[in-house]
RNA sequence: GCAGCCAUAGCUCAAUUGGAUAGAGCAUCGGACUACGAAUCCGAAGGUUAGAGGUUCGAUUCCUCUUGGCUGCGCCA
């Protein structure tokens, strides 16, 4: 079978299928443009459909398609000839007020507003807003957040943070089974470290303060004093031992560090709005550890190699990242490294959800690890006579986020705190709602404040390609003004103001019409949402929800400049423009929540 | 040395993954409020998409090379 007729099968099926309750505007045209390519005579040729896509500019109509150009060779006719059989077929259709042929081939679609406004009607009364549930029946594990026990958490843990949890709502509101997993740092050599330092120089009343803080100086502590002193090392190896080796003073120890720095990624977390469905630490998988290498032993694949156990990637492996290279999976000492906790991971998640996929969002840095972790795990698997495709490995990594001077560090102490970086954030948010709105009470300015603050931070990350490097800049990620997430709280607010001074009691948008250009834009605009949502969230990329709410929230201003809703020229069209601020705040909050940002009826 | 990522307006970034005349924000200049919220809107100016080849109807996007930058590469995570 080809890929155009899976293609169009897996179209039909979709529109047959109940669970999909409303298909977006683009998957309703590009079935009927399967259709129309049927009744023209021109399937069967193994060419993609293309879905049909938005125009680039208003002028060349609403949708276009451009399979003419790609069918015209196998045809072996001319382009526009072949553009003029799909258009003769498509123009009988109920959605389409006309076609036309332009440049070399393309498919100009101009469709008809009143069935526009029908579907967005139904894409507004639809629960899930529209989005299209493509990850229907599967499961996806998404491993994000991740910062180790005993340290505060800093702006490097911010991206993985918000744009981990942009993915998992965005997965979510796919329908997508999601288990949300913080995989954090609670085992390893730092605790013999922190072990030592606690028991020499721990400040009961610091702690008492600031107990993270604390752990962290003296965690920065026993690096100091250990670079003049090579015993301490061997003393925080020995405290290591016993600990892993169940020594009850220092477990207590331990569990008592993992519940403090808990309790303070708790906080971020609550403020954030970010909840997992489990916090399955690195000390979770110890017990699996040792039978993890003696499991990749015996089936040949690792090695002893200079006293410790490796994998070697051979110089012709299907993963040219990994050709040559070795991943350490037991030290010389014994111990174990996060390469195998991260087996480990694979193999009980599998065992335990038998999720479709694992998603793990970390540093670009990481890349050749999970690189060499997954093409172990595969030859592993293999190995076993076991599927190594039963689950789909995604590093879906972002770039470094780095300060000005150079790369962040804990033991440098160059580090900005993330509560920091919130509390200025809702610092700068209060300047301006001080100034913007003084006429609201103290409580709900502070409120205001809070949300948009924090919106601002959580945007300024997530509207950027996730994969480009980011230069901290405070000025920068707290911007209030242009493309940024208090104009887009902005612009809903605005919808809600007029909805509370038009007394419309309960807002819907089956009025829903249009009478001037810049409302024909907007419908259009808001019609894209779930195709937006699907593409960001295939692609890992909520800067493209970003891109989108933007250019929506714009549409939306330009129309409320120009037309007057409560005072319009008549009944009728008083009731359609309050449907469309009624879909426009829809489809602005539904944007924004899946972003993790609050939407503000009043700002 | 090997591998990965990147180079687009003065600055920060987009470009529906190969589509039509490369778009926004900020900054600059010029306009629009006795107000359905100006945290807004309209306009101007700003480009050889690092460079050179190639693939094809069509390239910012794919391939090769060059230049320049970031990152990673056996016992940290």
């Amino acid at each position: 079978m080809g890929e155009a007729q899976r293609r169009l099968l897996g179209y039909r099926s979709a529109l047959l299928e109940p669970p999909m309750a409303v298909p977006s505007v683009s998957t309703l045209l590009t079935a009927r443009l399967v259709e129309a390519v049927r009744v023209a005579g021109l399937d069967g040729y193994d060419i993609a459909v293309e879905r049909l896509a938005p125009t680039s500019k208003a002028g060349f109509g609403d949708y276009q398609s451009n399979h003419a150009m790609r069918l015209a060779k196998a045809v072996g006719q001319p382009p526009r000839v072949v553009a003029e059989r799909i258009k003769q077929a498509l123009e009988a259709d109920e959605a389409i007020a006309r076609v036309e042929v332009a440049g070399p081939g393309f498919l100009n679609l101009h469709l008809k507003d009143e069935w526009l406004c029908q579907r967005l009607a139904l894409q507004c009364e639809d629960p899930a807003g529209g989005v299209e549930d493509s990850g229907q029946g599967r499961t996806v594990v998404i491993d994000y957040s991740s910062p180790n026990v005993a340290k505060r958490m800093h702006i490097g843990h911010m991206r993985s943070t918000i744009i981990g949890n942009a993915l998992h709502r965005l997965y979510q509101a796919s329908g997508w089974t999601v288990l949300a997993d913080n995989h954090i740092g609670d085992w390893g050599t730092q605790f013999g470290m922190l072990i030592v330092a606690w028991r020499r120089w721990l400040d009961p009343v610091a702690f008492e303060a600031d107990p993270v803080g604390e752990l962290e100086r003296l965690y920065v502590a026993f690096r100091e004093a250990a670079s003049g002193d090579a015993g301490l090392e061997d003393l925080a190896r020995q405290e290591t031992a016993r600990l892993q080796a169940g020594d009850p003073d220092n477990q207590t120890l331990w569990k008592r560090f993992v519940a403090i720095s808990m309790a303070e990624f708790q906080g971020v977390y609550d403020r954030l709005g970010v909840q997992f469905d489990m916090t399955l630490g690195e000390s979770f998988y110890n017990p699996e550890l040792p039978g993890v290498v003696e499991s990749l032993l015996g089936s040949g694949l690792a090695e002893e190699s200079e006293g410790a156990v490796v994998v070697r990637f051979a110089e012709d492996a299907a993963e040219k990242s990994v050709r040559g290279r070795t991943l350490v999976i037991r030290k010389q000492d014994g111990a174990f490294l996060y390469g195998t906790t991260d087996l480990a991971t694979i193999e009980h998640r599998l065992a335990s959800w038998a999720p479709a996929r694992a998603v793990y969002v970390t540093d670009g840095r990481q890349q050749l690890h999970f690189q060499q972790v997954f093409a172990a795990w595969k030859a592993w698997r293999q190995a076993r006579g076991l599927d190594p495709q039963a689950i789909e490995l995604v590093h879906t990594w972002f770039g470094t986020l780095k300060l000005p001077e150079g790369m962040m560090s804990t033991r440098k102490g160059n580090v900005i705190r993330l509560v920091e970086l919130l509390d200025e954030a809702v610092r700068r948010a209060r300047a301006v709602v001080d100034e913007k709105s003084p006429s609201l009470d103290e409580a709900e300015r502070a409120s205001i404040a809070e949300a948009v603050g924090l919106a601002a931070v959580r945007y300024s990350d997530l509207s950027q390609n996730p994969q480009s490097d980011v230069i901290f800049d405070w000025d920068r990620m707290l911007a209030m003004d242009g493309n940024t997430a208090p104009f887009l709280l902005y612009s809903y607010a605005r919808c809600r103001a007029l909805q509370r001074k038009g007394e419309v009691q309960q807002p819907g948008v089956q009025a829903l019409a249009v009478s001037h250009p810049l409302e024909a834009a907007l419908v259009r605009q808001l019609l894209r949402l779930p195709d937006v949502v699907a593409a960001a969230t295939e692609g890992h990329r909520p800067n493209l929800l970003c891109d989108y709410l933007f250019d929506t929230a714009q549409a939306f201003n330009r129309f409320y400049y120009e037309q007057k809703v409560l005072q319009a020229e008549s009944e009728a069209l008083r009731a359609s423009r309050l449907a469309l601020v009624e879909a426009s705040a829809r489809v602005m909050g539904r944007g924004m929540e899946l972003l993790g940002l609050r939407p503000l009826g009043r700002m």
